[in-house]
DNA sequence: TTGTACTTTCAGGAAGTTTTGAAAAAATCG
DNA sequence: CGATTTTTTCAAAACTTCCTGAAAGTACAA
């Protein structure tokens, strides 16, 4: 396989991937592309190897930008701007733990902890109220875990997990 | 808050959430409402409390038998299938990662490989191969730390999770 | 200040996804 | 075996989300 195919199934892979994520195809495709080059690249660049509209690719790459995925890089003498990913796969995905868990789990646990206090004596409260707080007990695990794993390094992640792998 | 407004909160609550999983928002609104509820549904039930069609009540609860989260349940003497919820969080999370990452994790993995043998010498091909290893590299470490984390079991997974969080 | 190079915004259209409802198929019963 | 009840299927409609492109906005240099 060469370089422009490889490119091609690369860019194509890792946007059906976001999809299912819930990120937007191109969002994706542009983190991707970014990822592969070895240079800064304009939004005309992106347009052009995306064939995506301007204010798509405008709109994306703030939204990359947003969730800490990919970088400004300003140069002298040039007004235009360029944009560089975050590389570091384990940056990438405590970026992402990061916002996700800020606007999904975080409101869910509220939620959750509202529903706590559901009034009534019957079997139907009773069964509400129970599965409410299993559900509750466990979300406030999973955010504990993750602030845990978000405070620590790449290192000590992978070394934990691979004692527990072996 | 009383108990209908509760299980409709949660209803909603639950869906929104689902949307941003890439599971849609209906299929989460029959799981939450077959985990709340303290005794197995009928699909017309379901078509009934979310007001839904009977052709999406069917496609959604078949999706969900298929992620293994919730079950048939048949009566003697009923010719109607009922239908309940898996409710231990740990089991539903757990086939979750299993379906997710058969669907998503590995055919990604299977691609990375096939990309790593990009041939070229220029800089940019070198780059790609670069990023795209390293990106493997992180996918398979994940891959093989979910495979722990489904062969544990509940206890020792909030066990050990609890003892990195302290 | 004015011209230029670039970025941002957003209404409307395109594309994609979900839902409906009616018809077909399957299951069960007497 | 019909008759009846329940489940499944699927084309079309409804809805949602995404993308385009042109216009407005901004920043900078001369």
């Amino acid at each position: 396989m060469n370089l422009t195919e490889g490119k091609e199934k690369f860019l194509q892979s890792w946007g059906a991937l976001g999809s299912s994520w819930g990120v937007n195809r191109t969002m994706a495709q542009i983190h991707a592309l970014l990822m592969i080059s070895p240079h800064a690249l304009s939004a005309d660049d992106v347009m052009e190897e995306l064939k995506i509209s301007r204010g798509n690719a405008n709109m994306n790459i703030r939204a990359l930008i947003d969730w800490g995925l990919v970088f400004k890089e300003l140069r002298a003498g040039e007004r235009k701007e360029f944009f560089v990913a975050e590389k570091d796969m384990w940056k990438v995905v405590k970026n992402i733990i990061i916002q996700r868990k800020k606007r999904e789990l975080e409101p869910m646990i509220k939620v959750l902890d509202e529903l706590s206090s559901v009034e009534g004596d019957d079997a139907e409260t009773e069964e509400f109220v129970k599965t409410i707080k299993d559900i509750k007990l466990f979300s406030s695990k999973a955010d504990s875990t993750l602030d845990t794993l978000i405070k620590a390094d790449s290192n000590w992640f992978v070394g934990t997990f691979m004692k527990m792998i072996k």
